[in-house]
RNA sequence: GGCCCGUUCGUCUAUCGGCUAGGACGCCAGGUUUUCAUCCUGGUAAGAGGGGUUCGAUUCCCCUACGGGCUACCA
């Protein structure tokens, strides 16, 4: 690449971030440090009306939990800041008016009543309404009006917006990195509104204006912004600047059913659709988060770059800077991608037997009231026997409780399946045998276990199932003596009684 | 409706004119674990349909169907 790549990531602070703009921003990062570019975050805040509080920061609290963090943005390395466009809102009224100048764009006066009218008009007889060079000149704007009707109207502080003049008879071929050549005829585009009668720019203006400022050399956006691509195009030609490259992303897809994923799909098939929880700042309303039902990020982000986007080997598990070295935007995907709940639950797992036991270990902790007067080694102990079974860390007192507290019941199936006879007599000699027991290792516990076992002649399912049953309260779990040498002879024998007296009755 | 984009196992995907269409998730079966899970092995399952081009099409072109996006003074 010849020049400095800089690419952006451009959300609007309407709510929290999206797993969609979680994978956007991730392909705009893995993208820049391939190139050894910078990777911007610009907040588009230009519609006050959906502006939401926190969000902003949401954001970037996301990026950096997901270990994709920003070069530059808000309050950081702000070289061609500021990145919130509110904060930015005088740049853009000038680079409109230069427009007005050289005649690519032009006022208009429509209220939004008459236009809604238009439309509904237009709907009546079956077609859309479209503002652009078949009725413009009947329309009222600066096209229809003589100069001073328009001079007077702006004098007297009427409402009004900027337009952009899209021509009517051109063949675009615009080139996408992911879709190669679009062609699109100039005569289907409306004038779009790049400049609001509240003095702000719409998405398109500053869009533009702010990738040309801020030096953007590659617009690696989801696959909703394609229709807009011939006017962000004619818009660079309209102000003779040079355009960056494209990249339109696939969408991400409900899991199933039709159309995109939405919050409501993972309400209903139980996962996230956020990164991090986040709470709604008016309703109180709480939404779950991938950091909070106990995915990591390492997770998250591996399952992610996979979702419409490979490396052309049978990779599968990537490391993020593995990710760097291997991501290639022609390798991407046109097509949209269905969110695979279960997969990620893959990644998670197997994510999980690579985090250190401590850190483990403080995550168990911390999550359990049970567990804050045990000692870190004890639950490091613990983590090491069953993390190979678990997905979420959030799985690890179902999976451990035995470890810490005596099991309460016991499985009905279980104890119907286990339950012989001589249980119970088999129980209090083996009673007699841990009693003398060498307690200092599990293997010696075993050995005097097993060689009694062998001693009386008798299957080692007859001894070893009620024993688990004891000591778990169901047929589940590690290794017996595992559990009987971590959590001590005493605590056996405390079991084993309570089991002969609780399930005797 | 209009405009644009897309279409390989249920899902994510490999294949860039010559394959018994490969891998992963899921599912099923077997093995290990004297439990359960993990793990290992194996199995299941696909190039939307119709026309071309070609010695040969999943791969190139066209049509149809289906899917997706956009169609706001929202981004």
């Amino acid at each position: 690449m010849s020049q400095n790549v800089r690419v952006r990531f451009a959300p609007s602070p309407t709510g929290p971030l999206h797993i969609g703009g979680v994978r956007t921003a991730l392909y705009n990062y893995l993208f820049a440090k391939k190139h050894n570019g910078t990777f911007i975050l610009r907040i588009e805040d230009t519609d006050k009306n959906r502006y939401v509080e926190g969000a902003e920061n949401y954001i970037i609290n996301a990026l950096n939990w997901c270990g994709i963090p920003f070069d530059e943005g808000p309050e950081k390395n702000e070289n061609c800041g500021p990145y919130r466009q509110s904060e930015r809102q005088s740049i853009y009224r000038d680079y409109a008016l230069k427009l007005i100048e050289t005649k690519k764009a032009y006022y208009a006066f429509d209220s939004t009543t008459e236009l809604n009218n238009l439309r509904k008009e237009e709907e009546k007889k079956g077609e859309t309404f479209v503002y652009n060079w078949r009725n413009r000149t009947s329309l009222n704007n600066s096209l229809s009006l003589t100069p001073d009707e328009v001079a007077n109207k702006i004098a007297n502080g009427e409402d009004y917006v900027i337009r952009f003049y899209s021509p009517s008879n051109e063949t675009l071929e615009l080139k996408d990195l992911v879709r190669g050549v679009i062609t699109i005829q100039s005569a289907n585009l409306d004038d779009k509104i790049l400049f609001k009668s509240d003095g702000m720019p719409t998405y398109h203006l500053a869009n533009v204006v702010d990738d040309h400022l801020m030096n953007i050399t590659h617009v690696i956006r989801g696959e909703e912004w394609l229709p807009s691509l011939a006017l962000h195009h004619l818009l660079y030609g309209a102000f003779d600047w040079d355009t960056p490259k494209f990249a339109h992303l696939p969408l991400i897809l409900k899991p199933t059913g039709k159309g995109k994923l939405s919050k409501r799909d993972g309400d209903k098939l139980g996962f996230p659709v956020f990164p991090l929880e986040w709470i709604d700042p008016h309703t109180h309303n709480s939404s779950r988060g991938y950091r909070e039902d106990g995915y990591f990020a390492e997770s998250m982000i591996n399952f992610l770059a996979l979702l419409g986007w490979n490396s052309g080997s049978e990779q599968e598990i990537f490391t993020l800077s593995e990710l760097v070295n291997s991501f290639d935007l022609e390798r991407v995907h046109k097509s949209g991608a269905r969110f695979d709940p279960e997969k990620i639950k893959w990644f998670n797992h197997h994510y999980m037997q690579k985090q250190s036991t401590q850190h483990l270990g403080v995550l168990f902790k911390n999550s359990q009231d049970e567990l804050s007067e045990v000692s870190n080694q004890y639950i490091e102990a613990v983590v090491d026997l069953i993390k190979e079974r678990a997905t979420f860390v959030t799985d690890f007192w179902e999976l451990s409780s035995f470890f810490f507290v005596n099991p309460d019941t016991y499985d009905a199936k279980a104890l119907k399946k286990t339950l012989k006879e001589d249980t119970f007599d088999l129980m209090r000699s083996l009673l007699i045998v841990l009693n003398t027991a060498d307690a200092g290792s599990k293997k010696a516990i075993e050995q005097s276990v097993k060689d009694w076992i062998l001693s009386k002649n008798i299957g080692f399912g007859r001894i070893m199932m009620p024993l688990r049953l004891a000591l778990v309260g169901a047929l589940k779990g590690p290794d017996v003596f595992d559990i009987i040498y971590m959590i001590g002879l005493d605590k056996t024998i405390h079991r084993i009684n309570k089991f002969i007296t609780k399930s005797n009755t």
